[in-house]
DNA sequence: ATGGGACCTGTAGTTGGTACAGGTTCAAGG
DNA sequence: CCTTGAACCTGTACCAACTACAGGTCCCAT
C-alpha cells in the first residue's frame, strides 16, 4: 500500500501522515527503489490509533504516551484508564467553560432585544473589563 | 502612561501588546525621544476592548471586525448583534461536540469497571476507527 | 515510449501568542 | 553630574498540529 490508499482508509491527509513520521510518531516505512514509501497492515492500525485518538482530543504528546504503553507490552490498563479519566477533566471542564461563555454571549445579545436602548449593548459590555452586568447591585444600604 | 503600566491595568502581557501593534490591531503610540510606547486612555479602552473580546473567545479576526464596526461610527446594532450571535452558535456546537467527546472517553472507561475483561478496553476502542459502540442501526427509511 | 497521476523533499504559512538575546533609555539615589 | 538597575527597545525563534505550495521524480497503463 502507498500512502494515497492509506490515506483514504484512514482518513487522514498525505501531508499529515508524512509529518507524523517526520516528528517520529508513526515508524519510517519500507520504501520502493524509487523512494516510494510501502505501507503494511501495521501501519494502517497504527495510524487508525492515533487518528481516533486525535479525534478524541487526545494532544500528539498524549498519544506519544499511548504509543509507549501500546509498544512496551508491559503497560497496565489503569495507566490508560489514568490518562483517560485525566483527559475526560480536561473536556468537562472545557465544556463548563464554554458554558459561562455562552451565558455572558447570550445576556448581552439579550439586552439588545429590550428595545429603546442608546447605544450597541454588546459593545458596551465589550468596553468593560470582566463582569457586564455587575454581579447583583450591591444590597440597598 | 508606558507599556508596563498598560500591561498591569489590562492584564494583558506587554510582549501581546507589541504583538497587537505589529499585527495592526492596536494602533501605533506615539514616543518619547527614546523610543518607548507612550499610551493614554483610549489606547488602554481599546485594548481593553480587545482582551474582553478574546477571553469571551472571538478570534482577532472577528474583533479586528468589531474594531472596524466601532470605528467607523456607522456601525449598526444590529451587525454586532449578528456577530455576536454566530459566535454564540459556535460556542454552542463546539460544547455539543465536547459532550459526545466526553460520553466517549466515559463510556471507554466504565469498560474497565466491569471487572474481568481480557485486554484494556480503552486500548481496544483507539485501535477501532470510528463508532466504539456502533450507533444505533440504522433506522427504516 | 509517453503521458499524466501519484509521489518525493523542503520550505513557508496558519493562530495567538511567548521567550529570549542583545542593546538602549529612563529616573532615582548618591 | 554620574551611576546604577529597572524598564524598555528590536528582532528572531519557538509552541501545536497541521496545511499548502514549488519544483522535481517515479510508476504504470496505453
Amino acid at each position: 500500500m502507498t500512502i494515497g490508499p492509506l490515506s483514504k482508509q484512514t482518513g487522514c491527509n498525505i501531508e499529515t501522515i508524512r509529518y507524523y513520521e517526520r516528528i517520529g510518531i508513526m515508524p519510517p516505512p519500507p520504501r520502493t527503489e524509487g523512494g516510494h514509501r510501502v505501507y503494511r497492515e501495521e501501519h494502517l492500525k497504527r495510524l487508525t490509533f492515533i487518528r481516533r485518538s486525535r479525534e478524541l482530543g487526545f494532544t500528539l504528546d498524549q498519544v506519544r504516551n499511548l504509543l509507549l504503553l501500546v509498544d512496551g507490552d508491559d503497560f497496565t490498563c489503569d495507566e490508560v484508564k489514568t490518562m483517560t479519566l485525566d483527559h475526560a477533566g480536561d473536556v468537562h471542564r472545557k465544556i463548563a467553560d464554554l458554558k459561562k461563555l455562552e451565558r455572558v454571549l447570550k445576556d448581552m445579545v439579550s439586552q439588545c432585544d429590550l428595545g429603546d436602548v442608546p447605544d450597541c449593548p454588546v459593545i458596551d459590555a465589550l468596553f468593560q473589563a470582566k463582569a457586564p452586568r455587575p454581579p447583583t447591585p450591591p444590597s440597598p444600604p
